[in-house]
DNA sequence: CTGAAAGCGCTAACAC
DNA sequence: GTGTTAGCGCTTTCAG
């Protein structure tokens, strides 16, 4: 592993500049106790250098770490690629870094990433995806943030609840109901869920949503089908073969989100099914392929680029007593997945 | 920004094992120089207190920079995303930390973002997307890059040949050619082209697979419709609107990567022409969508996890005389998108 | 308002 | 083999 050779040093800036070191950090950190023309002049040399702070000795010397480090479950599952972009984008004009880590759905290893950020005193911690019912796992988590944040680091997530951090959470039950009432004024009443893992609370609060509007119809979601496999493509792809087999009788397919609906699609196009004049599927997030699927699917839109953006932001502020909570808001995207029940 | 508080030192592990700083960490780096007895005693002791270095402190020592720098042209880009994982995939058995950055498909911003990752010091630079046939700003790039390798850095780069560093390539040309030759095979002569912005050479070089299996059934390139928009969905989008007013008589349209052969259908869905009996489609890449579309895309594989995988490993191999370049290989995954030309 | 000097936690020479 | 010590480049008291 190498160490690529020393570049520009604070001191090169001083020196042109005809300051010390102390009158240049000061100047370049924007703090006060340098006159604005000291300042600028500062300022402007180490631009036309192009000098970049070593942000390794910068955070040695006890300054801020400049470095946010973001959990995602998967990279490379669209809804976390989108709020990563989202993060990176901020972070490009704060001039921070984005650290990466994967939790691969697993709590016990998103913990471990998460204290390994600490251990790299990382300065900002940002967790997305779903929170754990399991609330063992979930209060070690928090009792970790909560004392990485007593020691000055900010945290913020997306899509949990029960952290005691500012949190960005999606609109989950009410999309669910948007989505069922959808359905229900369609005309469907036998209706199928393929949910996720129901150690998920994202799959729990979409769920809640779902029996919400049922109940306002007369309906009961213990009465319907609801299978719990894998919050993914492959886990759609298992329910919906489940639902097929076991209710046949089944005119809708609520997808607790845009992977399963997939799942769900595929299957139903494997069994030459008609969608939607036989079964109706909608989603869940409206990842970017949402409208490029046939049929395109309809689901809940939520805005991932803008969660990412809004958790960084809310790290970025100082810390508030209470936790801040911002809400996503959530659009309902009616496409050609969904149709009037069969007859 | 904050500044979390300090945890565990070195100090600390080497008091605990009766050693001096400087065993200790020639221990933990696993360096020789110390009795294997005392090395084992160490790094116990660090695991069961949880010790994890300060890669500031390390860095700025002199010691290796633990983390990689990736320069994609946007995360949420299947393509780049799945590259990404494989990415953070290896960087996580090492122990490595893994900086994102955004180039947008801008020559002139990736070059600064590179200039940026090397001032930052990461120890590895890793540049994943098409290069630019822009040959000026290519050079400068390269210049950057080599220098930066010649104070120790290491580079590897994906799907970029004129960089003089070790690359992993797609097999772009090779999979051009296949795809042809399945077109060609299945009747089709009235053939259009969906290309990216002829400033990228994956473009170049699949456009050239293309030529050659043209030339081989007395067929030339020049003669067939290649529309250059972006290399994106909307780009695929716009080609297909062109293609389908400008040539009407094309049974079959070459998408040069999955994101335009999604425009393209997209487009082809909208006017109700049906895919494939009046007209096929093929993508390039195998984006894990590309097989839940509708009709399925008939596409060249292309292990962008591997990918990943691949660059980093070179990356972390010492730097040898010459260039390294691993080819990736391709396969021609046949789905539905795809039929025999119309009578 | 500015400068001098003391570390931040670690690695790498250099001694023993 | 192991310990001692001098920095890496920056921020931050503390004097002036």
């Amino acid at each position: 592993m190498p160490k690529p050779g020393s570049r520009l040093r604070l001191v090169d800036v001083a020196e042109r500049a005809g300051v010390s070191l102390a009158t240049a950090s000061r100047a370049l950190s924007g703090r006060d106790g340098v006159s604005e023309e000291v300042a600028d002049r500062v300022r402007r040399i180490s631009q036309e250098l192009g000098y970049v702070a070593n942000p390794y000795a910068r955070t040695l010397a006890g300054g801020a770490s400049s470095t946010v480090g973001l959990v995602v479950h998967q990279v490379d599952d669209p809804y976390f690629s989108e709020i990563a972009g989202g993060v990176i984008e901020v972070a490009a004009e704060q001039g921070l870094l984005v650290q990466i880590c994967h939790s691969g759905r697993d709590p016990h290893f998103e913990l471990r990433q998460i204290r390994h950020l600490i251990a790299q005193r990382v300065g900002i911690i940002l967790v997305a995806g779903s929170g754990y019912t399991d609330q063992r796992i979930e209060a070690e988590t928090r009792a970790e943030l909560s004392a990485y944040q007593n020691l000055g680091g900010r945290v913020a997530v997306i899509g949990r609840h029960s952290l005691g951090v500012d949190a960005v959470l999606p609109d989950n039950e009410a999309g669910g109901r948007a989505l069922t009432e959808h359905l229900l004024a369609l005309g469907h009443r036998r209706i199928a869920v393929a949910a996720g893992s129901a150690d998920l609370t994202t799959v729990v609060d979409r769920l809640a949503g779902v029996g919400k509007a049922l109940r306002q119809h007369g309906l009961d979601l213990a009465d319907l089908p609801v299978v719990h496999t894998d919050f993914t493509r492959e886990g759609g792809r298992r329910a919906g073969e489940q639902i097929l087999r076991d209710h046949p009788e089944t005119t809708a397919v609520i997808a607790l989100n845009d992977a399963m609906a997939m799942g769900v699609l595929a299957v139903l196009r494997a069994h030459r099914i008609p969608v939607p004049e036989r079964m109706s599927v909608v989603g869940f997030d409206d990842v970017s392929v949402a409208a490029d699927l046939a049929p395109s699917l309809t689901t809940v839109r939520l805005p991932m680029t803008d969660m990412g953006r809004m958790a960084l932001a809310l790290a970025l502020k100082p810390r508030s007593v209470r936790p801040r909570r911002r809400s996503t808001g959530h659009t309902l995207v009616v496409r050609d997945s969904t149709g009037p029940a069969p007859a």
